[in-house]
DNA sequence: TTTACTGCAAACCGTTTGCAGTTCC
DNA sequence: GGAACTGCAAACGGTTTGCAGTAAA
């Protein structure tokens, strides 16, 4: 456990918290200012093969790395930000287990659902836009 | 509509047709071998942002493209050789609709269910792997 | 002529890798 | 000394973009 291990697992902590590798050098940084970015990239997928870390996808843009791997649950994420939220139930029994008949022979081993959606600030600035301008001056 | 448009769309049609730009480009090109890849990516790109193609990203590895967008599904692929295959029901109400607790003020406007598992092949790969090397010269 | 589209090549982003130097046992 | 780990910089895969040339309206 050497110095950089330590600072990335402080960083990648807490509830909500999804960063990219990115930005985990940022914060990284800030404790131990000598770290590089291979270091981190190294140490993350390190974390992810032990299972202590779980990758996130969030279609395009880099990945994410998510600390809370003890409680199963989905992602939210706002296609206009990247704000990405744990969510821990849908409505109805979660999608979890496919029918035998569209197993295709697979041993399936996991699910991923991941819903998308724009948070309230992303949500409140579209509509700005949409009113403030009605023509097509947008893409201007 | 140009000589190269009509080559990708014929290209994408079919049933689990899930191919990677990289992919659509070869066999573009063995019908019209002076397209580029570039091109291969814009038309691409349009038809996603025109609705008519769905944009699949199967974990790492290149996004793949589905035409089939008609009928709402899912995927299942395959972690071991990418082989991706839709979906059409998981047991039990499918996960689509967000409780409003959950939904942390987000407006949700659609959700990618990925199912990871093994194809037959793989899995039957793996087996053999397995039995053949009980030791750890897997990784030798 | 104007407009839309193409091909090429270079740029780009996120990520991985080779390698030399360091630290710790 | 050997093993494990680091930082750097270069390479990498996948994708996008600038630009000049071409075809179509």
């Amino acid at each position: 456990m050497t110095p950089q291990r330590r600072v990335i697992a402080q960083v990648l902590d807490g509830e909500h918290v999804h960063l990219s590798a990115e930005a985990v050098h940022v914060a990284a940084h800030n404790l131990l200012p000598e770290i590089s970015l291979a270091t981190v990239y190294n140490t993350l997928n390190e974390l992810v093969a032990m299972g202590e870390v779980l990758e996130v996808s969030a279609g395009s843009g880099p990945k994410r790395y998510d600390p809370n791997v003890t409680v199963a649950h989905h992602h939210l994420v706002c296609t206009s930000c990247g704000t990405l939220r744990d969510v821990f139930a849908a409505r109805g029994t979660p999608a979890w287990d496919l029918e035998p008949a569209q197993r295709h022979g697979f041993v399936v081993t996991g699910v991923d659902v991941v819903f998308q959606g724009l948070c309230p600030d992303c949500a409140e600035a579209d509509l700005k836009v949409a009113t403030e301008a009605p023509i097509e001056a947008v893409t201007a």
